[in-house]
DNA sequence: AGCACA
């Protein structure tokens, strides 16, 4: 090892530094690196001729010093690796501590280096006598950095010294103002010299930040304050100053008076750190506010979710601390690749999700396995090529505790075998779509991985068979059989287990089970929770029935059953209340039913009747009656409710946050009502063509919260409304106004104000242009998704505004605009592109697509017309499926307007 | 490469 000889030590001594950072930032940032092994006590580095690229960092305890050795060696610091040893000697403040620091060791010390440097000096410098050198060496440095003693500012203490006041002020009024600040002891002012005073806090870092927070304070306009520290301290405050500071506190001292937010433990930092782990943008802001931020972000981060895999590379050393990696925009990840990241965060390492991503084999998994021996988790769907032997290859990752599989269609049960027999750990298994996997390898993972408490076999080719070895799992909580077509009443009626613990179960597109089979597999469940029962059999009497055994049910799916009014009913007549209820696309739900229902379950947080086509007022007159606290309502297609129910909703269930009423007869006055709904998060208002101006500027007065809205073909919108929303919605993160002929860019441009857009849809809107876009592009800066197919108007200027300021753009369909070779090209500069459509531009031409196809780097979806795919030369497709692209092909014809009318488009003749 | 505390 590179500490050599050396014994530890409780100071480590670090070379190799880059020279050119100065010396209080390199202390400052040393301490903020390091204290992640242990509470510090000193920091020095000297720039001296000797000693600059070098430093000591003073721990309390001889562990932390032993662990930075070890684990900081070669960290890259200011672009070079650190070379750590323990220190030589003891440190200074180690031996002041422990009161070990004699007068006469520092005088003894004193005279080596005087020895130490007149040797080195020769040649250079006169001789001097030995006592003579050390004085006046100590006596010159202040002048030769240009300071008289006189003008030099007096060290940090508690005392301020306030000048330039105005002759009138009071000892009162400067009360006032200082003491805002933590500490404050008193304001002291001399009768006979106006216009100054001092100020006492009670430490020396509560003045420095009252300090900051008031230098060049305008008293009057023409009385900016002037504060420095007092100089004269009185005997006491001295003694103070000279033995209250520990080392630490001095630095931290000098660093506040360049950055107040550096004088913030680690710890709080870190704290902060953990809260903001979900947004990216706010930990960027955060690494931002300045440099020690920035390094303690880099030392904290635990997620990453690189938009290239290229980009990885040079980020395996920069974050040390990864434990979760998210690779789902990387379609290409390859052994190598996964290898140096395994290596990299060996210990670290728990979570990679690489479910988007292709190209690498078991050979990489295998490392990945090995290395990463703390991995919990891996999601691998859609590894469509993977083989068992990449499932082998996963079973060596002994402690996983959640694995994805979904739709590795090669995987067999020799594959899943291997797993069960390593991954005796997981909890979370999902193989939806392993068509190979049947009740051999499910039975098998059943019997040996004991710990399980979620396993998904949707669509799997299984039978009972492999039922009871499941059901007797102790922990077993979520089960999903979608679409398990091989299990049927008669099979389930020889099992003779129950599950107790199961909590959710999903029988959905279960096409042979009826309540019989039900019964059978959820007998004894008493904790089940959520049924999901969507696209099964009729719900009939004996099924309504047979929810009855199951008290503690809160959430139901019926999506697309046909219900009979006597199964609601018999849903209806529990003791408990559901939460939750979803009936979308129910045959058979009419007016009686839902009001029974309702009326029995008024705790209904979450209801869906999308698409119950027979309901009407009544239903809605009862639901919002007896569902106060509803915060969900999505009623889409409900054609048969009159204009007047949408009153009721607004009038009697003000907690609503999520209200879908596309496609409704919903007008202005309804509008007026529902606007009373001050939580509203998502209104769905696409295809109301009874709503105009006047019922959007009741949403944007009313709904604050306001984060998607819907307006797709609500025909009677103008700008005047779309004005209003952005006024009054400045939180909205994704609209569409697509198909509506009266939008002009005056849109856009109000939109401009929602800073947080992240989707625009306005598709088919033929009156925008390139100056609306430019201007949305120049204020959203975190546009993420945009379609503007069929905006003619749209032309490459808008391009060139999107590649200069929209960084996050990740999904654009730009079929039928102006746009031509260059405005593509310059979409390249966006760097985050991932999915374009492109189908019919007419100022494209093959070679054009063919640049801004290679430039996109980040590409993984591109949707062309079938017209370019003999255009392209092959070696493009090459090139962009070898980075993991995949290409669809569309043979539209070329679509000429819009029918005014509605929604069928004139099919025209390709160009 | 270089081991100090100003």
């Amino acid at each position: 090892m590179l500490s050599g000889d050396i014994p530890p030590n409780q100071t480590i001594y670090i070379k190799n530094l880059n020279e050119k950072i100065k010396k209080e930032e390199l202390k400052r940032s040393l301490y903020c690196l390091f204290s992640q092994y242990g509470r510090i006590l000193d920091v020095v580095a000297l720039k001296t001729p000797r000693l600059r690229g070098q430093a000591w960092v003073a721990f309390l305890e001889v562990a932390s010093a032993s662990n930075a050795v070890r684990q900081m060696q070669n960290f890259p610091f200011y672009d070079k690796p650190m070379r750590i040893q323990y220190a030589k000697t003891k440190s200074d403040c180690i031996a002041e501590a422990e009161g070990t620091l004699a007068p006469k060791e520092k005088k003894r010390k004193q005279e080596d280096k005087a020895e130490r440097k007149r040797r080195g000096d020769e040649g250079q410098q006169p001789a001097t006598e030995n006592g003579a050198a050390a004085e006046n060496g100590g006596r010159t440095a202040p002048s030769r950095h240009g300071n008289s003693n006189a003008q030099e500012a007096a060290a940090p203490n508690n005392i301020l010294f306030i000048e330039n006041l105005p002759h009138e002020t009071t000892s009162d009024m400067l009360e006032l103002l200082f003491k805002q600040f933590a500490g404050f002891r008193e304001v002291r002012m001399i009768d006979a010299k106006p216009g100054i005073a001092f100020v006492e806090y009670e430490d020396d870092i509560q003045s420095s930040i009252a300090m900051q927070a008031l230098q060049g304070f305008k008293v009057t306009p023409q009385n900016a304050v002037a504060i420095t520290f007092a100089k004269n301290l009185s005997p006491s405050n001295s003694y103070r100053l000279r033995h209250a500071l520990t080392p630490m506190k001095k630095l931290s001292l000098t660093v506040a008076m360049n950055n107040p937010f550096d004088i913030l433990t680690d710890e709080i930092i870190h704290a902060v750190l953990d809260h903001l782990d979900d947004d990216p943008f706010t930990r960027k802001s955060f690494s931002l506010v300045c440099k020690s931020f920035y390094l303690l972000e880099r030392l904290h981060r635990k997620s990453l979710k690189p938009l290239r895999s290229e980009l990885l590379h040079g980020v395996l050393h920069r974050y040390p601390s990864i434990s979760h990696l998210d690779l789902s925009c990387c379609p290409r990840v390859n052994d190598p690749l996964l290898a140096s990241l395994s290596a990299s965060w060996k210990s670290t390492l728990r979570s990679i999700n690489l479910s988007r991503s292709r190209h690498f084999t078991a050979t990489g998994l295998r490392r990945l396995a090995e290395n990463c021996s703390f991995l919990v988790e891996i999601d691998l769907s859609n590894g469509t090529e993977l083989t068992d032997v990449a499932a082998e290859a996963v079973a060596e990752a002994k402690n996983l505790e959640r694995l994805m599989l979904a739709r590795c269609k090669l995987i067999t049960d020799i594959g899943i075998g291997c797993v069960a027999v390593g991954c005796r750990k997981l909890r979370l298994l999902c193989l939806r779509w392993c068509i190979r996997i049947t009740d051999l390898g499910v039975g098998f993972i059943a019997v040996k991985c004991k710990e399980l408490r979620s396993l998904d076999l949707s669509c799997l080719p299984i039978t009972e068979k492999c039922l009871p070895p499941i059901l007797q799992l102790q922990h077993l909580e979520d089960l999903v059989l979608e679409g398990c077509l091989g299990i049927d009443d008669e099979g389930l009626a020889t099992l003779n287990h129950s599950c107790k613990s199961l909590k959710t179960l999903n029988l959905s597109k279960c096409q042979n089970i009826s309540h019989v089979g039900l019964s059978s597999l959820t007998n004894g469940a008493e904790h089940l929770k959520q049924l999901v029962l969507a696209y099964g059999p009729a719900v009939t009497t004996d099924l309504g029935k047979c929810l009855l055994n199951y008290s503690r049910l809160k959430s139901i799916r019926l999506d697309g059953c046909l219900v009979t009014c006597s199964a609601t009913k018999a849903i209806g007549s529990w003791c408990a209340s559901l939460t939750e209820l979803s009936l979308s696309k129910c045959s058979g739900v009419t007016d009686e039913c839902v009001s029974f229902l309702v009326q029995s379950h008024r705790e209904l947080l979450k209801l869906d009747i999308t698409c119950c086509t027979k309901i009407t007022y009544a239903s809605i007159d009862c639901i919002t009656r007896s569902c106060t606290s509803l915060t969900s309502l999505r009623m889409e297609s409900c054609s048969l409710v009159s204009e007047d129910a949408f009153l009721l909703i607004g009038q009697r269930c003000q907690f609503l946050e999520e209200l879908d009423v596309t496609d409704n007869e919903i007008n202005n006055e309804g509008l007026k009502y529902i606007s009373r709904c001050s939580k509203l998060r998502s209104l769905k208002l696409g295809i109301c063509s009874n709503i105009t101006d006047d019922g959007l500027t009741h949403v944007g007065s009313g709904c604050p919260k306001l984060k998607e809205l819907d307006l797709y073909r609500s025909r009677g919108i103008t700008d005047a409304g779309i004005a209003k929303i952005a006024c009054g919605c400045p939180a909205m993160e994704m609209i569409n106004i697509a198909y509506n002929d009266k939008i002009t860019d005056s849109s856009l441009i109000s939109l401009s104000q929602c800073l947080r857009l992240r989707i625009l849809e306005i598709r088919g809107c033929p009156r925008v242009s390139t100056v609306g876009l430019s201007t949305i592009a120049r204020a959203c800066r975190e546009l993420e998704v945009l379609d503007i197919k069929k905006c003619v108007d749209i032309n490459d200027n808008a391009m060139f505004a999107l590649g200069q300021f929209c960084q996050n753009l990740r999904q654009i369909n730009l079929s039928y605009c102006s746009v031509t070779n260059a405005g593509l090209l310059s979409l390249a500069n966006t760097n985050r592109l991932q999915n374009i459509t492109i189908l019919h531009l007419a100022g494209l031409t093959q070679n054009g697509l063919a640049a801004a196809l290679l430039a996109c780097g980040g590409l993984t979806k591109v949707k062309l017309h079938t017209s370019f795919k003999p255009l392209l030369p092959k070696y493009i497709f090459e090139h962009m499926e070898g980075r993991g692209c995949v290409f669809h092909w569309r043979n539209k014809a070329f679509q000429v307007e819009i029918d005014p009318n509605g929604w069928q488009l004139h099919v025209g003749k390709t160009p």
